[in-house]
DNA sequence: AACGCACTGTAAAACTTCTGTAAAGGTGAT
DNA sequence: ATCACCTTTACAGAAGTTTTACAGTGCGTT
């Protein structure tokens, strides 16, 4: 299978406002055992899950004001149907939503499509697929409300990052990183002299917490610095022991 | 979901002339999300765009004695709707106006065409067929209109694009692409160095955003990049990957 | 000093996602 | 019907990420 972006919506629209919160959900969908599942496995994914089982309940809580970054709406409800549901939330709201439906016939896709939805996926469907929907709305969201904010290039301790390229230089050397790594070294430039918990870059750039045994920062970080050390003299990146990381300020800096 | 256009193929001018003018249009629906989206594709395309986003500024616009070679009305708004604005456009004016309506059923086609709009194209629509249906419309009032700004030939590492002529040279030797890879191509020139990502892409080129599986860009930018390496040397374009794509600066650039 | 223990570094394996592209499918133009 | 072009499908291979495994390392306790 494939699909459209591994990254994490998150990596790509982090401006780096402090105050970072999960992805939050509202599903609605009659079928119990359907949403525990995918209660269960949103969660596991990182996202902030809400479940409620039928229409009406699902609408109220949908314009209750509390904000949600997607709604998956289920089709056939018993008394308020998704259409139902989508028609009055599209007259104050535009939370994207994605619909799910037991049919997978085209009449049901392109009423929901017409009515305001932003995708739609025929049950049943499989994990991978209903989260790369997932991201792909919700990031096709981000860019409107994100516009075109140009970002800054950043100098560090001989370390230069140019977002709008992707392009990474140490001491004039071109580094070529993966992305998970460019933001990574950006998140700790931002923060140059101060340390970054592992919890924040998992959440800022995995865009999901960070879990008992998960040792794919430590990885990042480790293949950071081997790529930074084949052209650089000095340490840039200092371990903080059971806190996280810090970006080591250049000498010449107070 | 398609049933033929009410236009008869229009076969007696098909050969547009050469002395370039840029078409205006004018785009009357409150979906904001669509109105910005014609507003892009159209402008790639050639068009010169206004928006308006109900029926009663619409209208104005439509009357105001600007000159618009089409008008693109939604049926369904608030306030005035589409037969509305169409009944009282007739009254002073015969610009050609193409309905767009969410509904596909017969009553509000049959409707429109009565009113004295010239074509009729259900929500959702393709890009490639809204575009076909403007053509057909224009073609066949064979109107034309001043008002366009001279596009800048561009040149970098190598390739050579010539917008108004629609040429594309690659050290020197000229290819054939076709309109898409060509505007493909000139959003990576005009972004040279710059990362350009595949929701860009979608959303200025095709005109639609990035559906979770789609690869249709992937092919252009093959095919793109098939077309040059039949006569470059090195590379021209790279790849972000999970990001989009980036034309490659010269290497005299810094 | 030596021990225990939780934390870190990292190579390698395992896995997942993304990309390139050929080929097939569609659609409007002619 | 035929052509040109755009899109979708399918699959292989590339690239990136995460897990595993184990060898250190720091640090408080004995």
């Amino acid at each position: 299978m494939n699909q459209r972006s591994a990254v994490p919506t998150v990596k790509e629209f982090n401006t780096m406002s402090s105050d970072f919160h999960l992805q939050s959900i509202l599903v609605i969908d009659d079928d119990l055992e359907l949403t525990e599942m995918l209660s269960t496995y949103l969660s596991s994914m990182g996202y902030q899950v809400n479940v409620r089982n039928d229409g009406e309940e699902g609408l109220s809580e949908a314009v209750s004001g509390r904000h949600y970054d997607l709604i998956l709406l289920d089709v056939m409800m018993p008394k308020m149907d998704g259409f139902d549901v989508l028609k009055k939330l599209r007259a104050s709201h535009s939370t994207p939503v994605l619909m799910l439906t037991a049919r997978g016939d085209d009449y049901d896709r392109i009423l929901g499509l017409e009515m305001g939805a932003d995708d739609y996926l025929p049950k049943p469907f499989n994990h991978r697929e209903l989260v790369a929907r997932i991201k792909a709305i919700v990031r096709r969201h981000n860019i409107s409300s994100t516009g075109g904010a140009v970002e800054q290039d950043l100098h560090v301790n001989g370390i230069f990052l140019s977002p709008s390229s992707q392009l990474a230089k140490v001491d004039g050397v071109e580094l070529t990183l993966t992305t998970t790594e460019f933001l990574i070294l950006r998140l700790l430039m931002l923060n140059a002299a101060h340390r970054v918990t592992k919890e924040e870059i998992s959440l800022k750039i995995l865009g999901k917490p960070l879990q008992a045994f998960d040792r794919s920062i430590d990885m990042h970080v480790s293949n950071l610095r081997k790529k930074i050390s084949v052209v650089a003299l000095d340490e840039k990146i200092k371990t903080i022991r059971g806190v996280g990381y810090m970006l080591i300020a250049g000498s010449h800096q107070w």
